[in-house]
DNA sequence: CTTATGACCTGATAGC
DNA sequence: TGCTATCAGGTCATAA
C-alpha cells in the first residue's frame, strides 16, 4: 500500500502522538510479525515456502525491544521504511508492506475499528497517557524489525537500502543504474537503487518526466535521467503535501486519508485520456506491475 | 554478478 | 443471493 509520500505522512503523523510518550506495556497477538536482533526469523525476514523450512517455534520477544518501559524520542523513516527510537538507544523498525497500518487512539477513544474487526491487529502498545498504538495488517507482508540501536538499524536492517527518493539525483541515478539492461521502471521501483519509490509514483515520475517505462536503463542520456530525478522529487513533495494517496484503506496514523489520488496523470488511468495531449493512456504488465503511460507523450525512441 | 519469476497473504470487487 | 476469478500501494527466495 503505502509507498514514501505515505509512509512519510504516518511518520509525522505519528511523531505528534508519540514522541515524548512512554509505552507501558504491549500485546504481541501475532509473533511472526516481528524479527528481533537475536531471532531474525520472524517478521518480514520469516522464512517462507516449503513446510520443512518453516522456522523452529520462535522465542518470546523481550518487552523492552519493543520499547517497553522507553520514552519515544523520534520516529525515522528512510525509503518505505519507520523506526520508532527510545530514550534507551533501541529502535523498532516498521515496514508496511502492502496493506500495514499504524493507528493511535488518544486516551478513551477506540482505535477505529476495521471491517473485519480486531483480527489483523498484530501488536498493540498502550501508552502513559492512556492512549494505544496498534500495528494492524490484514496481508501480513508487513512487519516489525527490533534493533539495539540507532547504529544496527541504519547498518543492519536498512544497509542494504538505496538512498532516500526525497535525495534523488541525477549523479546517483545514473551511477547506481546507468549501466543496467532492465527497464527504467524496473530500476526505479528498486529499493537499493532508490528508497521510497512504488507502483504509483514511479508511473508518475515517468510521466512527467517523458519517459518511456519500458525503455531500458543504459539508453537513458544524462538530460533523461536529471529529469527523472527532478520529477521523482517533485511528485513526492507534492505528495506529501496532500497526505499521500489513498486508493482504498491507506490512512496515517490518526486514520484520516490522504488526497494526492485526485493529481494522478497516469496511475489508474488506463485507457482515459492523457491530461497533457488526450491520446488514450496505455496499460499493460512490466516489471509485474500494471503500468500506465502516454505512447505520444513518453515515445519508446 | 545480474535479471526474471513465482510465492507470500487477505479482502474487495466484478462477473456469472 | 452466492459462488468464483481477478486484482491490489511490496518485497523475497530461487533459478536461469
Amino acid at each position: 500500500m503505502p509507498e514514501l509520500p505515505e509512509v512519510e505522512t504516518v511518520r509525522r503523523t505519528l511523531a505528534a502522538e508519540v514522541v515524548g510518550r512512554t509505552f507501558r506495556g504491549v500485546t504481541v497477538r501475532r509473533r511472526d510479525v516481528i524479527a528481533t536482533e537475536l531471532d531474525p526469523a520472524g517478521g518480514f525476514s520469516r522464512v517462507r515456502g516449503g513446510a520443512e523450512l518453516v522456522t523452529p517455534r520462535p522465542a518470546r520477544v523481550p518487552k523492552a525491544a519493543l520499547l517497553v518501559g522507553d520514552r519515544v524520542v523520534d520516529v525515522l523513516r528512510r525509503g518505505k521504511q519507520l523506526a520508532m527510537v527510545g530514550a534507551s538507544g533501541r529502535a523498532v523498525a516498521v515496514h508496511l508492506g502492502m496493506s500495514g497500518q499504524l493507528l493511535v487512539a488518544g486516551a478513551g477513544e477506540r482505535l477505529k475499528e476495521a471491517s473485519w474487526g480486531d483480527a489483523h491487529d498484530h501488536v498493540v502498545w498502550r501508552l502513559d497517557d492512556g492512549g494505544r498504538l496498534v500495528f494492524r495488517d490484514p496481508r501480513r507482508f508487513g512487519g516489525l524489525k527490533t534493533s539495539p540501536s540507532v547504529e544496527h538499524l541504519r547498518n543492519e536492517r536498512w544497509s542494504a537500502l538505496g538512498p532516500d527518493a526525497l535525495e534523488a539525483t541525477c549523479e546517483g541515478l545514473q551511477e547506481r543504474a546507468g549501466a543496467s539492461a532492465r527497464a527504467v521502471k524496473a530500476v526505479l521501483l528498486d529499493q537499493t537503487v532508490l528508497a521510497g519509490v512504488g507502483n504509483i509514483y514511479a508511473d508518475e515520475a515517468l510521466f512527467r518526466a517523458r519517459v518511456n517505462p519500458a525503455r531500458l536503463a543504459r539508453e537513458l542520456d544524462r538530460e533523461a535521467w536529471a529529469r527523472l530525478a527532478l520529477h521523482v522529487r517533485g511528485v513526492l513533495v507534492e505528495a506529501i503535501r496532500a497526505g499521500g494517496s489513498t486508493l482504498r484503506d491507506y490512512t496515517d496514523a490518526r486514520g484520516h486519508a490522504g488526497t494526492f489520488k485526485a493529481s494522478h496523470a497516469v496511475y489508474g488511468r488506463g485507457g482515459e485520456p492523457c491530461l497533457a495531449c488526450g491520446a488514450v493512456l496505455e496499460s499493460a504488465l512490466l516489471a509485474q506491475r500494471t503500468t500506465v503511460w502516454c505512447h505520444a507523450c513518453q515515445p519508446l525512441r
